[in-house]
DNA sequence: CAGTGAGCGAGCTTCCGCTTGACTT
């Protein structure tokens, strides 16, 4: 039995340090924070200098009196927490509620986990620093109040149930802004003009691509210049080859490897979380949530080793990495395999490839630079000012690329490493084809999950444990949806000249499409606006940067953490009140879009209870108005009136089918046909405006087949239970509920009597989960 | 689960950061 308790806050932690520290050690884990602010209550005693009212969450109760039992059989408590803010109030709560006692507690951090680390910590306890976790409680009050005092403005100005944060409203503010840049953006086109040139020597024939060194604005430009060219020398008039070096990129943090999975293998940020937290659960890699590039001395000799033994003396190099990110808190190493010798493990294929990706990005990191060697080349044209110049690249020693290379988000990053043939200084070309192509700038990217993270970190906002979380709170509020944006089609000028003849085309390509990326919603767009104009100060982009100020000055003992707090609540908290009785009109994001010409009524469009609708006609005239939703690619900010207009055409009947009235409309779930009280959906390309009686009765008839091949077997002693085909494998329905058959039974040979035996164990099962109140109300 | 929205009402919604689980269909 142990005499010292150690307390971490990862249970995966818990059991490889009990390794290290032996018989007279137990470790047990907090798993994260065991105290907080209430859940659904202010908590926060503003009369009493802000003093928080905190409770233990109804799931941690288990794992604090575990903790309180051990702590009771123990000598010394140690409190073994991150080094960080958190972690340190971590420690804080659990000296409080564990009721320890200073004699009998020590306080311990290690930032690596190797026995020597953890032996090391051991001899060099100290206190609790409660300047430290004076400035946590500043963070989480802070956090609090803002998020509290500010969700419910916007159930009373704009619609229930929404939210705000200092970190997800700004997160929310990036993708609100960068969709207006793009919306405002004009694209410019320009010619760029690139020209073949073949040399022969020894009987082989080199082609040399090279670009004019010039863009030109306009058709004319082009057309005179490759008149030109018909006639002119070309002749290599310079060569310059520079050496360059390139540096491996520093080891995964959070951010980077959310950036590095999507790029590479196409994760999303919430899935590339979930495989590596069971790769470090197996002992795989070490902690995934860390803002830190560092490597233990152990990492890097591993490292090390691993390169000399596989690549040879030459590759390898040991570098330190210093971590160059706002509010970067650094308490745990950066992301590595655990043992670097293994190269590969078991698991499924994501694993594996999550794990190769970090083991080559581990070692690509303690590499030598790669060696490379660019040379261009300048080509003088006999009748006009303008070169063209052709570059090529050579790698003289691979050194770190011979492991990793880091991807890029640029999608039009060209794989321009070609090797430039063997030209000298004076010699003469001949030019066989030149194409001037009409290029158009390109418009701002849209943000994907894992470019909004490294935007976040870079603007200090978040932590690695919340980019995850964030970027599913504001998809989940509806301020923002992941999805496809449809391109528009546009034409461009494609102009050649060959054989002495210029040839002019006209091509088309899509413009602006885009796939997987984050889009702002109505909603999110009207919240934005309306938080940007009342509380320009919590949106701005340097609000959490302004406001760690603060928290560095509590953590060193020169400010207090409620005098900060009360600063910032003299001026927020009175501007709350004043937004919440303006006396001006819900900022709903309204806009007028003309008059309609049946009725000369106003039609507009704004965010209603239940997201955008458009409205024809006011409140305060006589009739009604009338209202439709808009359809989910539409938006108030670009809607048109004969667009509005259209909305109201549904539902539409389309006349009987078999005695049945068809009618089209818009649902929760898109466009649908009705008919005989069941609903089709129509399929993409279909217009529900435009659909035709046939083409409907087409996709009733479609639907009526598929209904009929999904029934398996039916009683007729009992209609109401049939055997069906899902999705999921055949199943049984009855009374409106779903029992899955076992995998060992064939579902063509159950009798009704095997049925209902299924049903009820079904039901006896489902009475014990109910208890936990988790189905009813996600249900709802 | 495909009707909603313009005025009484009941009661609810919400923040950020630490950590892992245990549910189905």
């Amino acid at each position: 039995m142990g005499k010292n308790l150690v307390i971490v806050e990862s249970p995966a932690k818990a059991k490889t340090i009990e390794k290290f520290l032996g018989k007279e050690y137990r470790v047990l884990s907090s798993y994260g924070h065991i105290r907080d602010l209430k859940r659904k209550d202010f908590s926060i005693d503003i009369e009493n200098d802000f003093k928080p009212i905190y409770e233990i969450p109804s799931d941690k109760k288990k794992v604090v009196s575990e903790l309180k039992a051990a702590a009771k059989e123990a000598d010394t408590v140690w409190l073994a927490s991150d080094e960080d803010r958190e972690g340190e109030a971590i420690a804080w709560h659990l000296y409080d509620v564990l009721g320890l006692e200073k004699k009998d507690t020590k306080r311990i951090v290690f930032h690596e986990i190797t026995k020597s680390a953890i032996q090391e910590a051991i001899k060099n306890p100290r206190d609790i620093d409660k300047n430290l976790v004076d400035a946590q409680q500043a963070r989480r009050v802070l956090d609090r109040i803002v998020g509290f005092e500010l969700s419910p403005v916007l159930w009373r100005k704009i619609k229930p149930a929404l939210s705000a944060g200092r970190v997800q409203s700004v997160a929310v503010r990036l993708i609100v802004e960068r969709e207006r840049e793009i919306q405002q953006f004009k694209p410019e086109a320009s010619y760029r003009i690139v020209a073949l040139f073949s040399k022969e020597e020894n009987g082989k024939v080199y082609e040399i691509k090279a670009e004019y060194n010039k863009r030109l604005k306009t058709k004319e430009e082009a057309l005179s210049l490759l008149d030109k060219l018909k006639s002119a020398d070309f002749t290599v008039e310079d060569i310059t080859v520079k050496p360059v070096k390139k540096s491996p990129a520093p080891p995964f943090t959070t951010s980077t490897l959310q950036q590095e999975a999507s790029r590479k293998l196409g994760y999303s940020v919430a899935q590339t979380m979930m495989i590596a937290q069971r790769l470090y659960e197996s002992g795989k890699i070490t902690y995934m949530r860390t803002d830190s590039v560092n490597l233990s001395s152990l990492a890097i000799q591993g490292a090390k080793n691993e390169i000399v033994d596989l690549y040879g003396d030459e590759y390898s190099k040991t570098r330190q990495y210093s971590t160059k990110s706002k509010g970067a808190q650094e308490a745990h190493e950066a992301i590595r395999p655990t043992y670097l010798n293994e190269r590969e493990i078991n698991g499924t294929s994501q694993e594996k490839r999550l794990y190769d990706l970090i083991w080559k990005r581990t070692i690509a990191s303690q590499m030598t630079d790669a060696e490379l060697e660019k040379t261009t080349a300048t080509i003088g044209v006999s009748n006009v000012e303008g070169k063209f110049v052709a570059t090529g690249e050579v790698i003289k020693f691979d050194g770190f690329l011979r492991v990793y290379r880091e991807g890029t988000d640029d999608e039009e990053a060209e794989n321009e490493s070609a090797i430039l043939p063997p030209v000298k200084q004076g010699e003469r070309l001949l030019m066989t084809e030149t194409t001037a192509t009409e290029r158009y700038t390109q418009r701002p990217p849209r943000y994907t999950e894992a470019s909004l993270v490294r935007k976040m970190e870079e603007l200090g906002i978040g932590r690695p444990s919340t980019y995850a979380p964030t970027i599913s709170t504001i998809q989940q509020r509806g301020y923002v949806e992941k999805r496809n944006v449809e391109g528009e089609e546009r034409t461009y000028a494609v102009i050649t000249l060959k054989n002495g003849k210029i040839k002019d085309a006209l091509k088309k390509e899509m413009a602006g499409a885009d796939k997987n990326k984050l889009v702002p919603t109505d909603i999110g767009m009207v919240v934005n606006d309306f938080l940007v104009d009342y509380f320009p100060d919590i949106v701005d982009y340097n609000f959490t940067a302004e406001v760690e100020k603060d928290f560095d000055k509590i953590a060193e003992g020169k400010m207090q953490w409620n005098k900060s707090i009360a600063n910032f609540y003299k001026t927020f908290h009175p501007t709350v009140e004043k937004t919440v009785n303006m006396r001006t009109e819900h900022k709903t994001g309204e806009r007028i879009l003309g008059v309609d010409p049946k009725t000369g009524r106003r039609v507009s469009v704004k965010i209603g209870r239940y997201g955008a609708l458009a409205q024809i006609g006011t409140a305060d005239e006589e009739d009604k108005p009338l209202f439709a939703p808009l359809q989910k690619s539409q938006s108030i900010e670009t809607i048109t009136l004969e667009e509005a207009l259209k909305l109201f055409e549904l539902p539409r009947n389309l006349g009987e089918f078999r005695g049945k009235e068809m009618v089209v409309g818009i649902g929760r779930f898109g466009p649908y046909v009705r008919y005989d009280n069941k609903f089709v959906s129509l399929p993409k390309d279909a217009d529900p405006l435009e659909i035709t009686a046939e083409e409907a009765v087409a996709l009733i008839e479609a639907k009526e087949k598929e209904e009929k091949e999904k029934i398996i077997k039916t009683f007729s002693e009992e209609p109401g239970l049939q055997i069906l085909k899902g999705r999921y494998g055949p199943y049984i329905a009855f009374e409106k509920e779903n029992y899955k058959i076992p995998k060992e039974l064939n579902p063509t040979e159950l009798s009704l009597e095997d049925c209902r035996k299924i049903i009820a164990e079904a039901d006896k099962n489902k009475t014990k989960s109910e208890k936990k109140g988790r189905r009813t109300s996600a249900k709802k």
